[in-house]
DNA sequence: TAGATTGTTAATCGATTAACAATC
DNA sequence: TAGATTGTTAATCGATTAACAATC
């Protein structure tokens, strides 16, 4: 039923937004909202959101907006977040127990099965109730279990061969905090978290504003 | 000497990446790149690298292509990495603790010189030899340090205020670890990092690329 | 010199914004 | 009904790509 031509990833990275700020409307027991609305709070424009939404279906009633419910849940579905994912993070370092500790992940139905090292000092351990495992035993983990997102926080040395790894026992997403870049076929999605960018950004931002003045 | 028109953010998010690539490439002793060889590596065009860069100047030579490591340097320049910043990080659970071990942000300038907490357990606490102190202290501890970045790591209820209590004691620039967007004045910069919209996407993309089949 | 590759202008493409008829 | 607000088309704006003269 693919009907619709490919929506643009620029709309794609807002949806998230707009997620969030109707769960935050669903807790404060808001009922409907207007694009302009939603407008204020996102900061992106009336015109836009409409834009995007209809990219999807249209979610609103003319004269009343749209029912922040009904929106939640259809951007839910929309992002695939209606269903349960298994995940194993490979690289029990910082970031991997950081993320292995976060709990906001599991209430939105990402789970973690096992977290993969192989600093013998490290294997055998648990972060919360997940356990540590031998990056061995990676290929017959994935085998026996279902794992739908592989997350790499290994670093940059070894994150291609992660990859490699992953995407060869049949995983088909892959979350990498590497701070590197990945190469992977292309049935195989991936997200890159690249810290690092982040942080340059925000000093070239902080550059331009300190010298304006 | 602000002559240039503004340079787009597009363009500005694509820095820290040509920057790491060059990177790369020094280490390799690798002395030169064509914009279409750095094209093959990045995966933008080369068309686009070319304007990117001419955006800051003209660092290239026809015929030749570009310089690795005065390419490197310019960018690094460009980005404000040619200085050292001082950074605190505000809220000492996973994703704070997961920062400051990050010895990579060290070795490009940024030094965490304190966490903070209001975690009678944590607090007193170090990592690696950063000390985690009392949130009551934040606004103390910048009057009598130069503190560049804010990095918040606390839950979302806190972000907000943590954010408040950063711009009144002077702080110009946030990383903002939290799940939700905070609120500074105009010549504040904030770079956010929100994991779970990175998630959210990678699990759209999923979702797109299983329903094709 | 001939070949390579830049810097830059012009052309294209896509994304955002504006406008408004439809309608709740 | 009158007012509000959507869905959608058209207009604008900006970013990317193509092309090529300049020149190393």
């Amino acid at each position: 039923m693919g009907k619709s031509r490919r929506v643009s990833m620029a709309v794609i990275r807002r949806l998230p937004k707009y997620y969030r700020y109707l769960e935050e409307l669903l807790e404060k027991d808001i009922t409907r909202i207007s694009s302009k609305e939603l407008s204020r709070l996102t900061g992106f424009t009336a015109s836009q959101i409409r834009q995007d939404l209809n990219n999807f279906g249209g979610f609103g009633q003319q004269g009343y907006g749209y029912n922040v419910e009904e929106l939640r849940n259809a951007l839910g579905k929309i992002l695939g977040l209606d269903r349960k994912y298994y995940t194993i993070i490979v690289g029990a370092g910082n970031i991997g127990q950081a993320i292995a500790n976060y709990k906001g992940f599991q209430d939105e139905g990402f789970e973690v099965l096992a977290l993969f090292d192989k600093n013998p000092k490290l294997i055998g351990l648990k972060i919360r109730d997940i356990e540590i495992k031998d990056v061995d035993s990676l290929e017959e983990f994935i085998a026996e279990n279902e794992v739908d997102i592989g997350v790499i926080c290994t670093p940059k040395e070894y994150s291609q061969d992660t990859a490699d790894r992953l995407v060869k026992a049949g995983v088909k997403a892959i979350w990498n905090f590497a701070p590197n870049d990945i190469k992977v076929p292309e049935d195989v999605v991936v997200e890159n978290v690249h810290l690092s960018e982040s942080l340059f950004t925000l000093s070239y931002l902080l550059k331009c504003y300190s010298e304006q003045e």
